[in-house]
DNA sequence: ACCAATAGTGGGTTTCGACCTACAATATAC
DNA sequence: GTATATTGTAGGTCGAAACCCACTATTGGT
């Protein structure tokens, strides 16, 4: 009686989308405990992994409204995070960078990031865990 | 410089959400067209897979709420997909059934699926989608 | 010097899924 | 037969993501 439909289990987009929401439904739980939304480690995973972005290079990267990065930015200053400073060759710019506490705190966020994957693979063998971030990397790339 | 940042890309649960949005959206999108929602089909395909449901039966199996229930089905029952009968051993239930009309448009759907399904697997050989299926199974399983 | 384009900001709206509460009709327990 | 529980219904709220427009400061082209 608690099963789903096998006409929408079959499908592999049906699936995914179950997956996923259940993924991100998880992350953001994690991250809601600390009042932040999943934008924040994005921003912060951008900053740490490429150096300084423009707010607009941000909003392009991360596919992002650069309006919302405003906002998201606005909060991670204020955690002592990140950091905007005039970009002194063209003073329109902001140039974001991360700082000390928010690389720790990054560091956290990706902790916990890690055991939701060890639940999520929980099914598989570590053989078949390995295949699976294989082929999910091809399609998301895509 | 449209590169996400590998931080992120190195997680599960990051790209499963990512590939599930993408997924759902796909769908959504072709749905959105007929003016339908991403119940629409779960209800009818747990009709056509399952044969007829009291409302609260439906609720209880796609894990959504009874009054959501209500609205979804008055909008199926209005395109003549679905039907609500009182149930004569228990007037308070109605028994929901699909017509001949609802399978129809639940099988041309589902063609929709099939085919954002084969988009999203494009860049795996057909084995690896047979590999990638099956694990994604177990996944959403659990 | 002037005009068009760009970067960031503030203040919105819209959409969707999830959820919640009150209520009428009906069934079940005692 | 009366109290309690359950089914469907109506009419909401809420949070999150995505998007959009108007505005200021600044730059670059000409």
């Amino acid at each position: 009686m608690h099963d789903l439909p096998p006409s929408l289990t079959a499908h592999a987009s049906y699936l995914l989308s179950k997956a996923g929401k259940s993924a991100r439904s998880r992350v953001a739980a994690d991250l809601a405990a600390d009042d932040l939304r999943l934008w924040h480690p994005a921003i912060l995973a951008a900053l740490a992994d490429f150096g300084p972005h423009a707010q607009r290079e941000l909003a392009a990267r991360l596919n992002l409204d650069a309006s919302d990065v405003v906002k998201a930015l606005d909060e991670l200053d204020a955690r002592g995070w990140t950091e905007r400073t005039r970009d002194p060759a063209d003073r329109r710019r902001h140039r974001v960078d991360i700082t000390a506490a928010g690389r720790l705190a990054l560091s956290g966020i990706l902790a916990a990031t890690s055991r939701v994957d060890d639940e999520l693979l929980k099914p598989l063998s570590p053989r078949q865990r390995e295949q699976f971030r294989r082929l999910l990397r091809k399609i998301a790339d895509a």
